[in-house]
RNA sequence: GGUAUCAUAGCUCAGUUGGUAGAGCAAAGGACUGAAAAUCCUUGUGUCGCUGGUUCGAUUCCAGCUGAUACCA
């Protein structure tokens, strides 16, 4: 219950599939709210990729306080357990000063980090990855599967055999810490000292692929193609493993021209838009709304009780 | 105007010696515990151009019509 004088702590989660305006609307609901803002997106801690990753722009920017936007490098190895961990350590700050905090972001995974948390799981060896990806590429998935078969029974019963990323996974801490992967997967939800409220934004489904489609034009406009250029030599990092940017290098290696490079963007956005609403559509936490209601900030009020 | 060819899924096309049909792509649905804008799984959505004829039965054969394309005028 909350008493006046101990008012309650309160994330106001805005999720969403990517460009259904989850940006702007935290931006207004931040100066209403007088707070501050986190962004949960994967790719837009880095400083490296910008006009590809839709990021607040200069002005919004300066709008309302901004964390984890250009807060890292692409050639940092930053994971989600980092996030976490930065994230709540951020939270705890903030809270001191505020009643309402915002986390606006499409990186279903990392909402989750700090709302529900992870399994405690100790940092694996990355030159066991780098050689367990070698000899996935050598021998196969049937090598991972049989290696994960007699490492871990369990977890080899519960995984997606066909995923190579989750096999690796599994195995990776299995062959740092010489326990099961499974022994350490307990799905329990950490204790956070704050609520967490979820809204959910949405647009009809032809609306918000008019809106991806406009907007990776603008993007090409922006100089999209000059970005991914510039990255390059750095395209064998993880974060640049993204849309946007790989269509691009492909571009630059002649597999493709430039217009199809920009409709296979186009179209890998409004793929990835859908596996977003897959994973959001889960969380039964998450309150709807439709992105273009005329009074959204004031929806959203009501649904804080404000 | 004449002749020929074509008309089947959102697109490109296959096919049915007459028993109402299937590929690729697009699309849709799903999974997900430190790679997550990543990675992986599943799914065919149909007045077979329209109107008649033959037939137990027509998307298939025949005629007409409409449209497209090519060639001839």
């Amino acid at each position: 219950m909350n008493h006046p004088s101990f008012p309650q702590k309160t994330l106001i989660v805005i999720a969403g599939p990517t460009a259904v305006g989850k940006t702007a609307v935290a931006i207004k609901l931040a100066q209403q709210l007088n707070t501050e803002i986190i962004s949960a997106d994967s790719r837009q801690f880095y400083r490296e990729m910008s006009i590809g990753t839709a990021k607040p722009d200069a002005e919004e920017l300066s709008q309302v306080k901004h964390h984890f936007i250009n807060s890292h490098s692409i050639t940092e190895n930053f994971t989600v357990g980092d996030f976490e961990k930065q994230a709540l350590q951020l939270l705890d700050e903030l809270f001191k000063t505020h009643d309402d905090v915002i986390m606006a972001g499409g990186s279903g995974l990392f909402i989750q980090a700090v709302t529900q948390g992870f399994d405690v799981l100790p940092v694996a060896d990355p030159g066991i990855r780098t050689n367990l990806n070698q000899e996935f590429t050598e021998k196969g998935i049937e090598y991972l599967q049989e290696k994960l078969k007699s490492a871990d029974l369990i977890y080899y019963k519960q995984v997606d055999l066909n995923n190579p990323q989750r096999l690796i996974r599994a195995l990776e801490v299995f062959e740092t810490t010489g326990k099961p992967f499974s022994s350490y997967r307990m799905a329990v939800a950490s204790k956070r000292p704050f609520e967490s409220i979820k809204i959910g934004l949405n647009l009809p489904r032809e609306v918000l692929y008019g809106r991806i489609n406009q907007r990776v034009d603008i993007m090409v406009k922006q100089g999209l193609v000059e970005e991914v250029r510039s990255l390059l030599p750095y395209r064998h990092l993880n974060a640049l493993n993204t849309v946007g940017y790989s269509e691009l290098f492909d571009y630059f290696d002649g597999k493709t021209d430039l217009n199809t490079a920009i409709e296979l963007i186009k179209q890998n956005t409004r793929r990835f838009a859908k596996r977003q609403l897959t994973w959001f559509r889960k969380d039964k936490e998450i309150k709807w709304l439709m992105a273009d209601s005329p009074n959204l900030i004031d929806i959203i009020l009501q649904e804080l009780s404000y």
